[in-house]
DNA sequence: GGATGATGTAGTAGGTGTACTACATACTTA
DNA sequence: TAAGTATGTAGTACACCTACTACATCATCC
């Protein structure tokens, strides 16, 4: 099964802008309760979402999205810039 | 409604690879007959299938799909670097 | 010609993403 | 206290993704 998990830092990214989830889900066009499941972990969005939502933060989808879990702040990130 | 239509160059890559369908549903682990719908745009994948695809070929997700149609080949796209 | 492989079409079936409504909780602020 | 805002939970409903089977077409190769 490979495990469908997908993880996100959609909540993250939504309080790096100071900005609530009916806020962020105006801009995308979705529900907002469509932006708690995510952030809940849920379940993960369509790839159409996915990329408006990359396109919305200006950001890789990789930054938002990945198979793996992301590491915590403080230990160096994939596609985060080190000191 | 913002028309759902999500574009990718799966055939492209697959193309590129040398490799036909059946090889690449094994190696992503779907159904030989998702590529099939994929390449043909008759759907667009699921987020995790999107980042399994995006593993598998070794390309940030951008380079696969967009919500806007790829360029042909010969314009400088986005992802690729041009002369 | 017959076999094999790659691709396309057509159909059913089940799981999941999204919308939507309603209500609960917690916090802030007038 | 009351009102408003942000978030979480619960439920239904529908569209779409994916699996799977079967068959057709076309090309290649024995």
């Amino acid at each position: 099964m490979s495990s469908e998990v997908t993880f996100n830092r959609i909540a993250m990214l939504r309080a790096e802008r100071g900005i609530t989830r009916r806020q962020l889900a105006d801009a995308l066009g979705v529900h907002y309760q469509t932006v708690g499941y995510l952030e809940r972990g849920e379940f993960s969005p369509s790839l159409h979402l996915a990329l408006r939502l990359s396109r919305y933060f200006e950001v890789p989808v990789e930054v938002i999205f990945s198979l793996d879990p992301f590491p915590r702040l403080g230990a160096t990130a994939v596609g985060e810039r080190p000191a």
